[in-house]
RNA sequence: GGAGAGAUGGCAGAGUGGUCGAAUGCGGCGGUCUUGAAAACCGUUGAACCGCGAGGUUCCGGGGGUUCGAAUCCCUCUCUCUCCGCCA
């Protein structure tokens, strides 16, 4: 979320950078500047009415130890309408500042100065288109397909456990996987990133933490009968460890990783590329995750797009790197790289990483700050995170892209993690 | 699932109605000493909000209550730990 006192001093600067966004944000910033005022004149006379209160308390301490009991009983007197005053002030102040908050959690991050105008995919910038699309022999066939004629992945038997999105991996498919996963996990790792194992479920402080509630409850998976939520992204266990953390401005920045099984209810998306792996209830994802200093996160972003992309080409995938539009970027995010990866079959763009930085919004609702040696006061870190990578479409475009006559393809590089060159 | 204990500063751990934002120890930071370091000694060391400032207010798991006054008493919720049972 923004900060409050930022949206005070430039409530203009706010409305603008979000129309961007395509978010009208005039009515919220108002009435926010306005309450805040408000917020502020009740709290400055509570507090002075609690001020006075703790003299008179005080003096009535002192009073009894000197046994002036008349005196006490009459100072306890003229506490009674301060009392009150008080409470009124208070619950005045109190009802001022969750009217704020409420409006407060509506306002989308600010988008960074490099964020195209436009309001949806067609708008995005495509940054850089790297590798060649290969042609494919007579009779190709989509992965889905494929993970049928070799046996890789049944659908249809994930349908039965389960329901359609929750695919069952089988013999070489599930290799396939887990040689995916440790080969993310050893580049992340060789890249300085700290291997995290996250709990793939977490409470309502984490979702809130990271911005999946309260707007977005309906992605997740809920737990109702113990209040918790399976993770959309490792992303959301791994930024809460630093909930409520002061770091140290020389640990900055914080690297991690983390494999997990990531869940996703889509509600509403069904019908539209869901197709074999396009899109998942259930799907495998390698994370990283930094935090820094703000002077440094857009450089650290550049980072972290270099080293998606390194992975990518590992993999010998034709990608493409897309600057998302402001009407594209998401909620939380001020600036959003999307890697996609060319799926030959399908003759599509698929994605398969999104690297994003947060500035201060994630952080802020996460009380993650750091401490400088110069100034004395903490302050908000950023956060930011990225797929490195997200299995399925990987996979489908492994499949889809290296099939030849006699078996599928597997890049070098994947080879020592699977075992087999060709399935 | 049954029984019990507990939640205090970065950590450990005192504090059971008033000068307690909180003893003490450890850790951190600064200094003295030292060629340097260790040890020892001295000092210092939480956060948020309001205010131009002086300063003020709040925070001892969350919420509510009693009281002039609550870390301390009462109610309630949540969480953690221990033992037993079951179990990967």
């Amino acid at each position: 979320m923004l900060n409050l006192k930022f949206i005070q001093d430039s409530p203009e600067l706010v409305i603008e950078k979000l129309k961007k966004k395509n978010f009208d944000a005039r009515e919220i910033v108002d009435k926010i500047v306005d309450l805040y005022r408000q917020k502020n004149d009740a709290q400055q006379k509570a507090e002075q009415a609690k001020s006075e209160m703790n003299k008179i308390s005080k003096e009535i301490g002192v009073l009894f130890r000197e046994g002036k009991k008349d005196e006490a009983d009459a100072a306890k007197a003229r506490t009674s309408e301060l009392k009150d005053t008080i409470k009124q002030l208070d619950s005045q102040f109190s009802d001022i500042e969750n009217k704020v908050a409420e409006l407060q959690v509506l306002l989308p991050n600010l988008p960074h100065e490099s964020v195209p105008f436009g309001k949806g995919e067609e708008d995005n910038e495509i940054v850089k288109t790297v590798g060649e699309m290969p042609q494919l022999p007579d009779g190709a066939m989509p992965h889905w397909e494929l993970a049928q004629k070799y046996n890789l992945i049944d659908f249809e038997l994930g349908v039965k456990i389960t329901g359609a999105g929750f695919p069952v991996y089988r013999g070489k498919g599930c290799r396939l996987q887990r040689a995916l996963i440790n080969f993310f996990l050893d580049e992340n790792r060789n890249a300085g990133y700290e291997e995290i194992q996250p709990p793939l479920v977490v409470n309502e402080d984490s979702g809130f933490g990271t911005g999946q509630l309260p707007d977005k409850e309906g992605q997740m998976y809920h737990v109702n009968l113990d209040n918790l939520y399976l993770i959309p992204t490792a992303e959301v266990p791994v930024t809460n460890i630093y909930r409520n953390v002061i770091l140290d401005a020389k640990d900055l920045p914080l690297k991690n990783t983390a494999y997990s099984a990531c869940f996703r209810r889509e509600a509403g998306s069904y019908g539209k590329d869901v197709r074999g792996l396009n899109r998942l209830h259930q799907f495998d994802k390698v994370e990283i995750v930094q935090i820094a200093h703000p002077d440094k996160s857009y450089g650290i972003l550049d980072e972290m797009v270099q080293h998606v992309a390194g992975l990518v080409e590992k993999l010998e995938l034709p990608y493409r790197i897309v600057r998302l539009c402001g009407g594209d970027l998401s909620f939380t995010s001020a600036l959003t790289y999307d890697f996609e990866v060319w799926s030959a079959a399908q003759q599509k763009w698929l994605e398969v990483s999104s690297v994003s930085n947060f500035e201060s919004f994630q952080a802020n609702r996460l009380k993650l700050r750091f401490r400088d040696e110069n100034s004395k006061k903490p302050q908000i870190a950023h956060t930011l995170n990225g797929s490195a990578l997200a299995l399925p479409r990987i996979v489908a475009a492994l499949l889809e892209n290296n099939q030849t006559s006699d078996g599928i393809r597997i890049p070098k590089a994947l080879v020592p993690y699977t075992g087999f060159e060709k399935i």
